[in-house]
RNA sequence: GCGCCUGUAGCUCAGUUGGAUAGAGCAACGGACUUCUAAUCCGUAGGUCACAGGUUCGAAUCCUGUCAGGCGUACCA
């Protein structure tokens, strides 16, 4: 549609340029046309004669309507062009544009729905990637579910999408976690040690030493710490792991490939990639450590791979984990990060300068942190000292549904506060009910009908004539759109609000006429409509991992 | 100090990629249930889009500076 009046407007020009208004040699910019967000402002409205004016030296508002005048207008679908404000030249659809459209989705719902932009393209999107040394708590839970939902949309959108989970299972930190579960251990025999400081203080500490105890006794007991600890680790990270594996399934998340760091040591590809890195002077030697030149990036300074020790840091198997993934031939490959990594932005992108890979099929989007309020009072979110709230609790006190729509409710990029004392309020006043609602109030509808026993006839869909009825058309002919938009910029969110607002719309249709009356034709056609916002609505909570109930 | 993100109604947030008179929800006030579900709807009120410049026909949106908040700035992760 936009197309065929961008040819209109471009005639009218032409026309206008035989008859001398406008200089032949002017060059005429695309034609855009944007959707004015006031509906008496018309169906589309371009903005074609500012860009013109300044060329062609006339106000733009003369300029519009010199255009305007010139086109000869026998288009069915359009009622009427008119120019507005200062120079837009609105567009009016007649109803049966409307109509059509409306029958269009509804006939080719599977592909209304699935634009193909992505056809033939793989897609990576690695999400969540906790350590396993603790629970999930709700600042994971966001970037879980935001991830989870992007990769659904992607999915929609035609991606062949592959959800990927990082497991930190070596290293420092879990040499650590080993060793706070063995002084656990020997805290559970009656030895009277200290706890380090650098300990994980979390209760599921206790509760994993407890196990071990409960299958294999004091067996461990006197043991060193070199034997033990290994031993520790894996059953702990083991544990631990299974754990985030089941709070995510409660989510309803569930990745296609769970991707260990360890792995990368025992096949030797983080000695490779360094090797590799220092083979094209990416890494040198300084101060007996082996440096990545991430300098050479915009980072602020050099960092280090393998430390003096000849321990490697955390960064060295992440380079190696990226080379990896680079060279598993994604389409696209998208990291999402908790925004304090944003410092680590550089080190990722080194690698791809490093070894020549396609920086721009490299996304990293950094979810902005949750801060947990116990009302007025700011709760401190650290894993080792356990105070977080796990993300389980919250899925259990304000169920999936609502959890997954609140995350959903804003921008990934901006703030969030998470209070607890009003997690159950906020989820009786989430507008997930009001979305869930529309649905369940369409399907009362279907039901009232089988109650009824009454046969429609064919729907005449000429009867859908109100504002009520053309707006919510309008708004269901955007889905697709929406889609696309949500899968280009990576924001979920988009789709929410779509929801919120097309479910706004079916309530207000609801308020002001009754689908079933005794006008069996007008009953007919209503439900018509209403069966497509049902269908949207059930299409798009789907999409985003959240029932459509058909009751409530 | 430097870097990244954010600043929009009392609160929580949107804002169609630079468009027309800046929008929702919650909270406040006033209305609508013998009707297909009132988890709904209608109305009133609420704004110097942090501040100051700049770019142009046009700025919440782009650029510069200032202020405020968050995060980062390790041979921690």
């Amino acid at each position: 549609m936009r197309q065929r009046l961008a040819e209109i407007i471009l005639n009218s020009l032409n026309d206008l340029k035989k008859k001398g208004v406008i200089p032949e040699k002017v060059e005429i910019p695309p034609i855009h046309f944007e959707i004015p967000k006031d509906r008496k402002l018309g169906d589309l409205a371009t903005n074609i004669a500012f860009l013109l004016a300044s060329i062609v030296k006339m106000p733009p508002k003369k300029l519009a309507e010199e255009i305007v005048h010139n086109i000869f207008l026998s288009h069915e679908d359009i009622e009427q062009v008119e120019v507005a404000g200062n120079g837009f030249i609105n567009v009016f659809f007649k109803p049966l544009y409307w109509q059509k459209i409306l029958v269009q989705i509804r006939e080719n719902f599977a592909s209304f729905c699935s634009p193909e932009i992505g056809k033939g393209k793989r897609v990576n999107v690695e999400f969540v990637s906790a350590n396993p040394t603790g629970p999930l708590h709700v600042g994971h839970g966001r970037c879980a579910v935001i991830g989870d939902a992007l990769a659904r949309i992607l999915q929609k959108v035609g991606y062949e999408v592959t959800k990927e989970y990082y497991i930190n299972d070596a290293g420092r930190q879990m040499e650590i976690l080993g060793k706070s579960v063995f002084i656990r251990y020997k805290q559970a025999l009656g030895q009277e040690i200290l706890f380090i400081e650098e300990g994980y203080q979390g209760d599921y500490i206790v509760d994993i030493a407890e196990l071990i105890i409960i299958e294999k006794g004091d067996l461990y007991l006197s043991l060193s710490d070199e034997k033990v600890v290994p031993l520790f680790t894996k059953i702990a990270a083991d544990s631990i792991l299974e754990q985030i594996k089941k709070d995510l399934e409660k989510t309803r998340i569930k990745f296609d490939i769970w991707y260990s760091e360890k792995k990368l040591y025992e096949t030797n590809a983080v000695e490779q990639t360094i090797q590799l890195l220092q083979k094209k002077e990416w890494i040198y030697e300084k101060a007996d450590a082996l440096w990545m030149k991430t300098t050479a990036v915009g980072d602020e300074k050099d960092r280090v791979v393998i430390r003096s020790s000849g321990e490697p840091t955390y960064y060295a198997s992440d380079l190696a984990y990226h080379k990896d993934k680079f060279e598993r031939k994604y389409d696209r490959i998208i990291d999402i990060w908790g925004a304090d990594h944003h410092g680590y932005i550089d080190r990722i992108r080194a690698i791809t300068r490093a070894l020549d890979f396609d920086e721009d099929k490299l996304s990293i989007l950094l979810v902005q942190l949750v801060r947990l309020l116990h009302g007025k009072k700011q709760v401190n979110m650290s894993t080792r000292k356990a105070t977080f709230t796990p993300l389980n609790e919250v899925i259990e006190e304000v169920g999936v549904d609502a959890a997954r729509f609140f995350f959903l409710l804003r921008r990934y990029d901006s703030h969030l506060d998470f209070d607890l004392d009003l997690a159950k309020k906020q989820s009786s006043e989430n507008p997930v009910y009001y979305t869930q609602y529309a649905h369940a109030r369409i399907c009362s509808i279907y039901r009232e009908l089988e109650k009824k026993s009454l046969t429609l006839p064919p729907p005449d869909t000429s009867l859908l004539q109100s504002i009520e009825e053309i707006e919510i058309i309008k708004k269901l002919s955007l889905f697709q759109q929406v889609l696309i938009e949500a899968a280009e910029t990576f924001e979920p969110h988009r789709l929410t609000f779509y929801l919120i607002e097309t479910a706004t719309l079916f309530h207000k249709y609801y308020n002001l006429h009754r689908v079933i009356s005794e006008d069996l034709n007008v009953s007919s056609a209503r439900l018509y409509l209403v069966g497509v916002v049902k269908m949207i609505l059930a299409e798009g909570l789907q999409i985003l991992g959240i029932t459509n109930p058909e009751k409530m």
